[in-house]
DNA sequence: GGCCTCAATGGCAGTCACTGCCATATGGCA
DNA sequence: TGCCATATGGCAGTGACTGCCATTGAGGCC
């Protein structure tokens, strides 16, 4: 039943690891980042601080551990994607397709980290920089398949506008109500596309 | 000759800040951020821990005040702007604009944070984030100006396209050899708002 | 000048995230 | 079973940051 493709040593690791997260976001998205401290979380579950920062490099990471996971799996997909079409299409769909290939728990965990995050500004900042660092690695890797320069400003305009466009997916996702549904964030996403032309030309006044 | 338009205790006061933001950014560029403690710093300046934590309100926001500085005057013309054609086209020359009205010390203080964020991680997530506030803040002075909801998908992608346009301007200048000159980054915004129709429509493969 | 008020400062003790070091325990394997 | 590699725990230490209280010094009033 359960999987043995890995070692029982490495599977304990896991275990642990996940048992982290998911007491990590339960604690903090009920009394708050701030006021549960990396002691109180770790004795939840029967480890010892020494270890807590043996599977994570910091208090932050344990929450935005969903996010690192989504990235990865974009910057493993865009190494082999399609490139057909504009470049800010070919984000889009590689984008969309790494988050409906997430675990059926990714949402939840995601949206919760998220919410958490929205209410402290350190949070919100490491999530930040994980896009950002993820924008840079994919553009060394998109130059590399395309040919063009790793600093060429429209390859990295292109990386930071799909950035734009899912920060505001996100935003919309946080607020909308109900279970968490990757379907849902999936089409704010597309509507985000969708709808960066007419920002471009929106006039007020 | 000196200004007397300030109480001698709010000089004083200005001074000490001054002071620091100078000596922070001389010796973190020197020896490394995360290489100086707040005691070597303010060390160097006759004054105490306490006090430092009382003007700043962490280590990293000493390196981050010309930023702060820049969006502050950024946000404070947005509210009184001239809202004609479109609304990115207002963005950039509010944006421009503001680079342009800063002191002549600015441009030296802010490229050298710069350098010293991108060799800091924990630098470059503060600075993401004074960005993504100032996006929120401007949002609902442009929706309370324009008449738009302040959620309206169109505005935030335009606020969000602005900050792309940003940092792909900011790393080019922070690359740039020469002296720092506010003018070299004012042409650099212009070109990535000028690039972001090509970039959108960019075609590879 | 002398005095009073209040903000700015300094010192101190404490919390908490995070790390290096060493001892111990436990899975993996012959 | 016994050996080795790795994971874990405990401990002591560093450094950012805060609350509290005593002291200093600026600004106004007589």
């Amino acid at each position: 039943m359960t999987r043995t493709d890995l070692p029982l040593r490495e599977r304990k690791k896991l275990r642990n690891r996940r048992l982290l997260v998911d007491t990590a976001i339960e604690l903090f998205g009920e009394h708050g980042f701030d006021e549960v401290t990396v002691e109180d979380l770790v004795g939840r579950v029967e480890l010892s601080p020494r270890t807590f920062f043996r599977l994570f490099d910091s208090k932050e990471d344990v929450v935005l551990e969903p996010v690192q996971r989504l990235w990865g799996t974009f910057t493993a997909t865009i190494g082999s994607c399609e490139l057909r079409g504009p470049l800010v299409a070919t984000l889009e769909r590689v984008l969309v397709g790494a988050i409906e290939s997430m675990d059926d728990d990714w949402a939840g965990q995601f949206l919760a980290g998220r919410r958490i995050a929205e209410r402290t500004p350190a949070l919100a900042a490491r999530e930040l920089r994980f896009c950002a660092d993820t924008t840079v690695a994919i553009g060394a890797l998109l130059a590399g398949r395309t040919g063009l320069d790793a600093t060429d400003l429209r390859l990295r305009l292109a990386l930071e506008v799909m950035l734009a466009v899912w920060h505001t997916a996100n935003q919309d996702w946080a607020v909308a109500a109900g279970p968490a549904d990757p379907e849902w964030l999936v089409g704010l996403v597309r509507d985000g596309f969708a709808a960066l032309p007419e920002a471009l030309g929106l006039t007020v006044g």
